[in-house]
DNA sequence: CGACGAATGAGAACCACTCTCCATCGGTGC
DNA sequence: GCACCGATGGAGAGTGGTTCTCATTCGTCG
């Protein structure tokens, strides 16, 4: 899942499964998210890319969500950010600056997933809910934004 | 941090901090806040005080957050949840159904906690990053969207 | 080429939430 | 009680990120 072929391919047949071309604009999408060092909100992209019309780059990234490419993260700032589905990546969570907004990717260790999934699936299993994923989030203040 | 009154007069002392009334209108929000189960939206809280007016009450949940008395929870439905301060209550994370938008409280391990802290400071150091607190969200479907 | 559905893009619409503005309230000093 | 004044409430207008509309263009398949 890291190889860019590799992960051409299999963008390709997420669209093709839910009957989407990998067209053009989509493909400039993804590279603006492939490119970028973390999620990104929706003026950033097309800042990186500005000939992305906004109403159709917001549309696509919907429709790629819908297609399992891309995923889109909601805090509390005035924009989403997006960034590509775990299951093309890998599975990570994020730091957030409540001052500027940015957020970065972190990766916690596999052995603390793995507590964080069975303790999820006890507690969910006693109110009757049934688990899917997890997200962990955690906030404070960049380095950027400390000086 | 658990009796009523001495809640009442933590509410008061921030409030007054923070220059502002402990007057009927908030009070009739914080009641509202504790007599829910879990996080609820404006629309739920406007449904158990309905005289309370959307825009007061919007506005006091602001004013209220911003004393620390209320928090904000964003994920991607349509509605922000609202539900008392962590400071008031006790640290806790959610269970989000992605079918009906409903959360529920859960409560971690003390010791998983304190790991999951530990965690993060270690990270966010080697980012130069300078974490405040965290959010785990859960997300599946409730019991009463799986029938 | 011709046809037809998918995709695009400019702008309108949507809607959760915030702001404006004025009436009212509540406390303070006289 | 009364005048004053900042805080509060309420109705409605405004804001802005995101989504929708619809006419045009594109891709694909005969
Ligand atoms: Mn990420
Ligand atoms: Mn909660
Ligand atoms: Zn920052
Ligand atoms: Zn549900």
């Amino acid at each position: 899942m890291v190889a860019t072929s590799e992960l051409e391919r299999a963008i390709n047949d997420r669209l093709a499964d839910h009957d989407l071309r990998y067209t053009s604009g989509r493909r400039a999408i993804v590279e603006g998210l492939k490119r970028a060092e973390g999620p990104i909100t929706l003026p950033e992209l097309l800042e990186c890319s500005p000939d992305l019309a906004q109403s159709s780059a917001y549309r696509n990234l919907s429709l790629l969500e819908g297609a399992g490419v891309v995923r889109r993260l909601v805090h509390g700032g005035e924009h989403a950010h997006f960034e590509l589905a775990e299951s093309l990546t890998e599975h990570h969570h994020h730091l957030i600056c409540e001052s500027c907004g940015q957020v970065r990717d972190i990766t916690l260790d596999a052995g603390l997933e793995r507590t964080l999934d069975r303790s999820f699936d006890e507690l969910a299993a006693n109110e009757g809910f049934t688990p899917t994923h997890h997200t962990v989030d955690v906030y404070g203040v960049c380095g950027d934004c400390t000086g």
